[in-house]
DNA sequence: GCTGTTTATATCGTTCACGATGCAAAAATG
DNA sequence: CATTTTTGCATCGTGAACGATATAAACAGC
């Protein structure tokens, strides 16, 4: 009965876990400074790469529901980084729209991944391993977005 | 300036964020009915192992605080799956015992991992290939926990 | 043994994540 | 064009995570 996959030291989700656990954490030293959390992050770098974006749009590359966004925009407004104005074309839409001061971080996080990538991978031999990582997480993520919807 | 490494397309860490929320969502089918969460679920594989811990070496193979552990610990205690025992030696340790109840979980679990592999990774050939993450994992939750200390 | 420090746990506040539900606008259907 | 369905967003409740802070017990140094 008892073959060993209910141990923790064999869960490969658990170390997924711990692993995006504790890289959000890693991120603190450089996210902070800018006043904003991980998922801010995140929504930033959608909008850094294209300005006034509905919710639903910024949600589906994120893979977060509106139940997640909406809360999380709401915090990112009141913040002053973001507006959110209604559609014209689909009054339903809320157009998502980077303030002055949401546009200015870009220039502060440009250095951002480097540093991350300093402060995690010490040996810079060791990166080509990990990138291999990145086909494989994609494969996953695909199946479990299959699997959830 | 812009070298892309700011777009989300190029951001490892977001596939590691990611997968690790989808994983979670595909839990659910197999840990919904036993009436408990991912992170429940992680203590009993620890208690499961051995049973009877205080909270802090709970915490430490799940490298969570105890602001953490304790109100999980709690609800799995309201719940009827755990005890919490002051300890006899050290009189602020709290000792962590499976009830009857969560004892026989046990059971229930049994399948689970390799029914999340099934449902998962649908072809058996690429296993070995995501295996090969586990190292790697490993190795970037040992630089992370050390950089988040 | 007394005092300073560390350890084990708890509490509080904030932010996420997400299931469930609601609502109005848009799209699809007959 | 009227009705049904879908879509986009919001709200509510619950369960994590986690920083900050508190408290009492254990431990260490003198």
């Amino acid at each position: 009965m008892d073959n060993g996959q209910l141990k923790l030291e064999n869960q490969f989700c658990f170390r997924l876990y711990s692993a995006a656990r504790l890289m959000m954490g890693a991120y603190h030293p450089y996210l902070d400074p800018l006043g904003i959390t991980y998922p801010q992050y995140l929504v930033l770098l959608v909008l850094w790469e294209q300005d006034k974006q509905p919710v639903c749009d910024i949600g589906k590359r994120l893979m977060l529901d509106t139940n997640t966004m909406t809360p999380l925009l709401q915090r990112m407004e009141k913040a002053g980084l973001i507006t959110r104005t209604r559609g014209k074309k689909d009054t339903r839409q809320r157009i998502v729209s980077l303030t002055k001061q949401g546009r200015a971080l870009y220039e502060q996080a440009q250095h951002i991944p480097e540093n991350m990538r300093k402060a995690v991978m010490i040996p810079e031999s060791k990166m080509e391993e990990f990138l291999q990582m990145i086909p494989l997480l994609d494969q996953l993520i695909e199946a479990l977005k299959k699997l959830n919807s």
